[in-house]
DNA sequence: GCTAATGTCTCTAGCAACTATAGCTTCAAG
DNA sequence: CTTGAAGCTATAGTTGCTAGAGACATTAGC
């Protein structure tokens, strides 16, 4: 049995973190000691690693939900846990196109600035005039969040 | 003079985006009409404009709000700008790095699921034990936002 | 001139996914 | 037996907005 403090270093979560996805359900509601302190077994730890392993690769905490609960039915198909992962997959898809996009922009800006005033500062200046851009970076609408 | 609306319109943020950023000090006050309704002129428009490209290129808010003083100050060196773009961009490359190692692991993911039960899921079996990566995306400390 | 539709006002609360603080109780080492 | 680390609860803060309620302002059509 792990005490919460164990269970977070084993899995690499910090542990408000833990009483945080027990508070929002993503994790049941862990056994006490007599003295009132979480107790974990090898369950809990298999479902944290999990869900640690799943936001390191950008799921959001509602589709990590989903795939944990399907991963509890373990007769199901699994379409729709790879359709989750297939929209994942889209999404990063996604943010790196724009990303590719900004970093262009981005070292446009700083190699094209000779350095001297604010006046002249060619980061201020593009800043100010997305015309004098070379892609159209704009933000389209949805978003790409954390 | 525009309303909040027009003024919204013309540079492409939302009515309550823009009092938003009033309210956090990035615009300063509007001048008002006999009604009480924000009025603005085309430096405020320049401002708003410039506030969003910043946004749209990732700059952070309080990364614009230095960039707007030091853009208020056109006399001084511009060493400090190009500071906080060239920063950016290395956050940018950051999240680039990352998000193409995502990008690697979802497609091994997807790719190598048979589509069976959920027992034999590739998908759910990765996410469930990082060994079966190959690449070490580990989330380092930052995070890939927009 | 009147009315209805839209626009704007303030204020509050909510989103994701945590993180930090305060003020307590419990546990483990010496 | 004492001390310090680790745990508990509850609340509030972070970032960059977005949504809603209920009241006032403006504009267009008639
Ligand atoms: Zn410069
Ligand atoms: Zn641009
Ligand atoms: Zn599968
Ligand atoms: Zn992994």
């Amino acid at each position: 049995m792990l005490t919460i403090g164990k269970l977070g270093a084993q899995a690499g979560v910090k542990v408000p973190t833990i009483r945080y996805y027990e508070q929002i359900g993503l994790l049941p509601e862990a056994g006490r000691s007599a003295g009132n302190q979480r107790l974990y077994g090898r369950k809990a730890l298999e479902r944290l690693a999990f869900i640690r392993h799943a936001r390191d690769l950008g799921f959001t905490l509602e589709a990590i939900r989903d795939l944990l609960s399907l991963s509890d039915n373990p007769e199901q198909p699994c379409v729709a846990a790879d359709a989750i992962a297939r929209a994942q997959l889209a999404e990063v898809e996604r943010r790196l196109a724009r990303l590719t996009a900004l970093k262009a922009e981005l070292e446009r800006m700083v190699v094209q600035c000779a350095g001297g005033k604010i006046a002249d500062c060619r980061v201020i200046e593009v800043l100010g005039d997305h015309s004098l851009c070379s892609t159209d970076h704009r933000h389209p609408e949805s978003e790409d969040s954390p």
